[in-house]
RNA sequence: GGGCGCGUGGCGCAAUGGCAGCGCAGUUGACUUUUAAUCAAUUGGUUGCAGGUUCGAGUCCUGCCGCGCUCACCA
């Protein structure tokens, strides 16, 4: 339950002053002529006619810069649009509206609707000279102050900032009220997102839904979120990825699908994973990786473009040019060049390891790890991704991490033995990488359902040793498959990467609206919260004390017997809150105990009755 | 999960183991063109939680909670 710190105790009386007034609160109608961009540009456009007229307005927004210099006041309110100065006069207003600037009945942060002609101030700031201001919305928490100082230029410097990062994210509207350049953060991925449906669907595409929660997860290679589907019986996963679904839909006939759309992965977080993120997958028959290739540089290339107005971007500092063509390199011919070996000298993994470590490469490998992921994960993660800061795909990845790609074309009759190995173990699958991220993935989508069965197989016989988190046989998906699938090409990437790079971000966090974060310790107004609700259901007393046991702090929640003198009664009330009770016991060192007018209990798995004894006991020993 | 760091009024930050302070915001007063307005006065803190060492702990130690960075995990 709220408990008001001292300002907002402040507030809570001037709305009641506001209130003796006459004044509404929060009035249910609002007059808006224009938003406050669109006042002002229309006066400045005003301004420049000789006669100017007068540009009468009636705009809103919350109060962000209040200054009452005696009878005459300044504010600043802001909407979506933007900023605009209001004068205030108490000739203009009348004494009692301009009471409530000067008495500052009217708070920053405050919503306001003022009218009033639009002018300029005598220092040249364009401003509403206001003549009737209202009160919208009163704010009876202050939020933390932002101060700016726009100078010359037009630069704006900003004192006191807001920049907690964990307040930021808990409290994003906080974040998002105070801090523009925030705001212009989740605008711009918004942009990014309808920039990439306009590009797809472009390119005529077909955007699909597909399910969330599947029965199977696949796809991917993540561990799964498992949940269950109580009238069905049945375990269900949140999806990894959305590939077997879209491809299913080849085989139904549709040439191209896409979707956006959210996958979750039951993994680590870090500053370019959160456990759900935004996926965008596309298919296209009758292309193979090269054509994704292309589609891929022309997307990323559009949406910076549509996005930020141009191909060149900076990010960190970097220019970063995503205007096609990018740099396409095997992997095979990355390591040669990055590392001076070619990897195919050593084609299983014992040779692979023996050779990595001679040459100091193998910290962090095991040698029981896969040839594939020795390259993939190793090689390329470590060595060769952090180099790659220009856009570049990263092509024909070793067969046993991509369980979806077709195997890479060539000629293995004419081929001498290294290369006949290197063909058939290798598969036309490409990452690309661009500010050292890697940001897709694509595939020649394999389209024999044999071939795929086996891989299946593959892949759990490879990844057995890691045991619970291989991708499971799709039985149906192969059964689609043996309809027959045409020939096409697949696309996956991180979206909220793809914002990071267009917002310069360095943080996944800063592009997801409310990243995920462990949720907050029960606290004492919490628990308050519970029993004001439980109370007020159930008709009954309670009280919640702490100075229990002299100086030490302790929590009791204390019921008067009359209320809950039977004892079921007090199980039932508690019944709701015992979970968030042994939750807040853990803040109070163990020690939360409940007490009638005829037992005592103690909270620990379950409520415990005690003795008036056992209390005392227990306390003394704490 | 491991390592490192952080947690002090609403916000931003100080405080060789020795009186918990500053700026902004707030409150009161002055000011009819200010803009980080200014001037004067002033309120507000169980220093994340719990224990310990000490004459004395925001500071040192232990445990817990939360956040950040990093490593691991993430074909």
């Amino acid at each position: 339950m709220w408990q008001p710190t001292k300002l907002e105790l402040e507030r809570l009386e001037k709305a009641e002053r506001l209130q003796c007034r006459g004044l509404e609160l929060y009035p249910a109608r609002v007059e808006r002529s224009h938003n406050i961009a669109a006042a002002v540009a229309l006066f400045l456009r005003s301004e420049a006619d000789a006669p100017a007229e007068a540009i009468e307005v009636t705009v809103t927004g919350r109060i962000r810069r209040l200054n009452s210099k005696g009878k005459v006041s300044f504010a600043h309110i802001e909407d979506e649009s933007g900023r605009v100065q209001l004068f205030m006069r108490v000739n203009a207003l009348g004494e009692d509206s301009y009471e409530l600037i000067r008495r500052k009945l009217i708070d920053i942060d405050d919503f306001v609707q003022a009218s009033g002609a639009m002018m300029r101030t005598r220092t040249g700031e364009v401003s509403v000279n206001v003549d009737d201001i209202r009160l919208l919305s009163k704010a009876l928490s202050p939020l933390p102050v932002v101060k700016e100082q726009r100078l010359a230029d037009g630069a704006v410097i900003e004192y006191g900032e807001f920049k907690d990062t964990e307040s930021r994210y808990r409290q994003r509207y906080a974040d998002l009220a105070v801090n523009k350049s925030v705001r212009e953060i989740f605008i711009r991925r918004a942009r990014t997102i309808k920039a990439l449906r306009d590009f797809l669907d472009g390119e005529g595409m077909l955007e699909v839904e597909t399910p969330v929660l599947q029965p199977l997860y696949g796809g991917a290679a993540a561990r799964p979120f498992s949940t269950h589907h109580n009238q069905l019986h049945q375990d269900l996963y949140l999806r990894v990825s959305f590939e077997l679904y879209l491809k299913r839909l080849l085989v139904g006939g549709y040439d191209a699908v896409y979707e956006i759309g959210r996958d979750f992965r039951n993994e680590g977080v870090s500053y370019k994973h959160n456990t759900e993120f935004t996926m965008l997958e596309f298919y296209k028959a009758y292309i193979d990786y090269m054509g994704v290739m292309d589609i891929t540089e022309r997307m990323f290339a559009k949406v910076a473009q549509q996005v930020t107005g141009s191909a060149q971007i900076t990010y960190q500092g970097q220019a970063i040019n995503l205007a096609p063509p990018w740099k396409r390199v095997s992997i095979r011919d990355a390591a040669q060049e990055l590392l001076g070996f070619d990897y195919m000298d050593y084609p299983t993994s014992d040779t692979l390891y023996a050779y990595l470590d001679s040459r100091g490469l193998a910290e962090g490998l095991e040698p029981s790890d896969t040839w594939g992921r020795m390259i993939v994960e190793h090689l390329l993660g470590n060595y060769i991704e952090p180099h790659l800061i220009q856009p570049t795909i990263i092509k024909d990845y070793p067969r046993d991490m991509s369980p979806f790609a077709k195997r890479l074309q060539g000629e293995p009759a004419s081929a001498d033995e290294k290369e006949r190995h290197y063909i058939e173990s290798h598969t036309e699958r490409f990452e690309f990488f661009i500010a050292g991220m890697e940001m897709g993935n694509a595939f020649t989508e394999l389209n024999d359902p044999r071939d795929q069965q086996e891989r299946f197989v593959d892949m759990k016989r490879l990844y057995a040793a890691e045991s619970d988190e291989t991708t499971p046989l799709d039985e149906d998906y192969l059964k689609a498959m043996r309809y027959g699938m045409p020939p096409n090409g697949g696309f996956g990437s991180g979206v909220d990467r793809m914002v990071m790079l267009l917002t310069d971000q360095t943080s996944i966090r800063d592009v997801l609206l409310y990243p995920h974060l462990r949720s907050q310790q029960m606290t004492e107004a919490d628990l308050r919260g519970q029993f004001m609700l439980e109370a007020a259901v159930r008709g009954f007393e309670y009280r919640l004390d702490h100075q229990l046991a002299g100086t030490k702090r302790r929590l009791a929640l204390y019921l008067p017997a009359p209320n809950v003198g039977v004892e079921y009664r007090l199980a039932n009330a508690l019944e709701g809150a015992l979970p968030q009770l042994r939750n807040l016991r853990k803040a109070f060192a163990g020690y939360l105990y409940v007490m009638t007018d005829e037992a005592l209990y103690r909270i620990d798995e379950n409520l415990i009755e005690i003795s008036a004894a056992d209390f005392w006991t227990s306390l003394s020993e704490a």
